[in-house]
DNA sequence: TTGTATGCGTTATCAT
DNA sequence: ATGATAACGCATACAA
């Protein structure tokens, strides 16, 4: 609760000698800047964001948007761009819901990362066009003030399709994305274009959304038209899970009748049994690389570059020749 | 960037009448409210945060700090507050680090929920003395304008132990968790006490902190001894996974050899194989009660009370008989 | 080296 | 019903 004025009627001197005290500034005394500083440490002086911010019309705070605060996913990305943005003197928040969408309007945050699909491109494109800097990690922004850092989704898709074609599977699912997700699109584009590369596959898709149950759904699915080893290509970690939950309670067994290739390449992947095969990439670095890009456009304007992280697949269990043995389940 | 003062002078009125008009103040005529709004509108007008708050001295946001943003723990945890706070029109940011501790001080927040061992119980009471209020998850605080939202650990690690003694265990290891944390130190006390409560029980307390590498430690250390099926209470469920992964590569199996239960119920907790016991709890309801909390004690200055959060155990495979058959592995 | 004065965008009090 | 104005806490250009 104590300002600068009070630290200022304590010391005896103008509120502008304890601002310049307080900040450093070489042309207050050593004498009364010691002065300064002691009382406002005696008053347990805090000075005030608000009033800072207004002034200075920057909070040296970073926002990151994310879709959702649930699921074991965003913990790497997210410490990724902490230290990052640590490292440059920025904080970082993290923001969930079309609700906390203000705290970027109103001038709370001086830039943000953005990987919530909650956001329209016209709500960003505004955003942008009032002169605030972004880093969109779900979608492709064309603007000045937006820098775009982007999963490289087509590498890991044709990764996942060519790994269950090399173990000789010609009958392949997709399991695919959300409706509006950038990411799911891609890799199902991605995918099609490498099924299609190998005349011989016969492939069908089947709806997802990202989650457990979805990827439950499809296993169902599989399993009623059945008649011997699919390969499947689930566009992420979550379906496969889920999938596999779905599969325990049959006779058909991951790996040998249903071969599983999943994407993120979450934690879980390497406790299921058998470990589930993946594309893999490194969160961390996708969050420092955001961040990086971020300050990058606020300090020099315009002069950031659209990033791509890459991607690699690891093997598991999940996926193992196609095998005629296996026709029959059980 | 347009401030009321631009609607102002487009309107032709004052900027007072603005920001009645813009407010709903009902003393400004319809007629000059719909310009003023329409207006505002055209100049994609957004009040400014810092602004209003420098003025209002509150800011409509609250913090949750937590010791980390890695691990699949506290998502729906976050989702039960953000979804309370929502209700009662506040937003929430997640922080983490110390260096976000400013955000607090500097008057960012209106309030804040504490789970974060970064944070020293004497910084915490000279917040609250500021004139702050703040729920605490993760200690007990005494202060007018501290409220605490715990969970009942007590009875956790009580159920914990007791299920191993009823299943015939007579030989249990406790995994313990690291130095500064509250929850650790109330499980082990009363896990102390359970076992004590039971006198023909051998006991031994193996040093961990509540990730997996030490609770694969402790499993090294449990297969160093072995001479005998033993129950192992792993304070909470990382631990419990590391100790699943190294005896993944001994002959000891979990369940037969190695009977445990873990604490937190986490979702892994579902996927390993044999499913791992463990004490739940709702993070949901946790995060709801904490939130709702701490807008009473905001709303009601000083209203509101200390809650407990009340836990029960979830059965698993990882936990069997103690039998003697079992006395040698493999 | 220090003090005075102004303005950031908003709300709110007091006139009119 | 509307306008002028002060105040919130801080930074800073300018005066002394």
């Amino acid at each position: 609760m104590a300002s600068i004025k009070d630290i200022a009627k304590r010391a005896g001197v103008s509120i502008s000698t304890v601002s310049y005290a307080l900040n450093g500034n070489p042309k207050v005394t050593e004498e009364t800047r010691k002065k300064v500083l002691s009382i406002a440490k005696a008053l347990h002086y805090v000075p005030n964001a608000a009033a800072r911010s207004l002034k200075k019309r920057e909070t040296k705070i970073m926002g990151a948007f994310l879709t959702s605060l649930e699921g074991a996913f965003y913990g790497e990305l997210l410490q990724g761009m902490k230290e990052e943005l640590g490292k440059k003197g920025y904080d970082l928040v993290i923001c969930s819901g079309t609700q906390s969408h203000r705290l970027l309007t109103e001038g709370l945050l001086d830039g943000a990362i953005i990987l919530d699909r909650f956001f329209t491109d016209e709500e960003l494109l505004l955003h942008a066009e009032r002169g605030h800097k972004l880093v969109v990690l779900d979608r492709e922004l064309r603007h000045p003030h937006i820098v775009q850092v982007l999963l490289d989704n087509k590498a890991g898709a044709t990764f996942a399709i060519e790994h269950l074609i090399a173990r000789g599977h010609r009958k392949i699912y997709i399991v695919t994305g959300p409706e509006g997700s950038f990411d799911a699109m891609q890799r199902l584009q991605a995918a099609r274009q490498a099924v299609e590369r190998n005349g011989t596959v016969a492939c069908e898709e089947l709806q997802g959304n990202f989650d457990q149950p979805s990827g439950f759904r499809a296993a169902e699915r599989i399993i009623a038209d059945y008649d011997g080893p699919v390969g499947v290509f689930c566009m992420n970690d979550e379906m496969a899970i889920g999938m596999y939950r779905a599969l325990a309670n049959t006779p058909y067994r991951v790996g040998e009748h249903v071969h599983i290739v999943g994407f993120d390449h979450i934690d879980i992947a390497e406790y299921v049994q058998p470990q589930l095969a993946s594309v893999d990439y490194s969160e961390r670095q996708w969050g420092a690389v955001a961040a990086e890009q971020l300050v990058k456009l606020i300090a020099e304007d315009g002069e950031a570059d659209h990033e791509r992280i890459y991607v690699k697949l690891v093997d598991g269990g999940s996926v193992g020749e196609a095998s005629t043995q296996a026709e029959n389940a059980g």
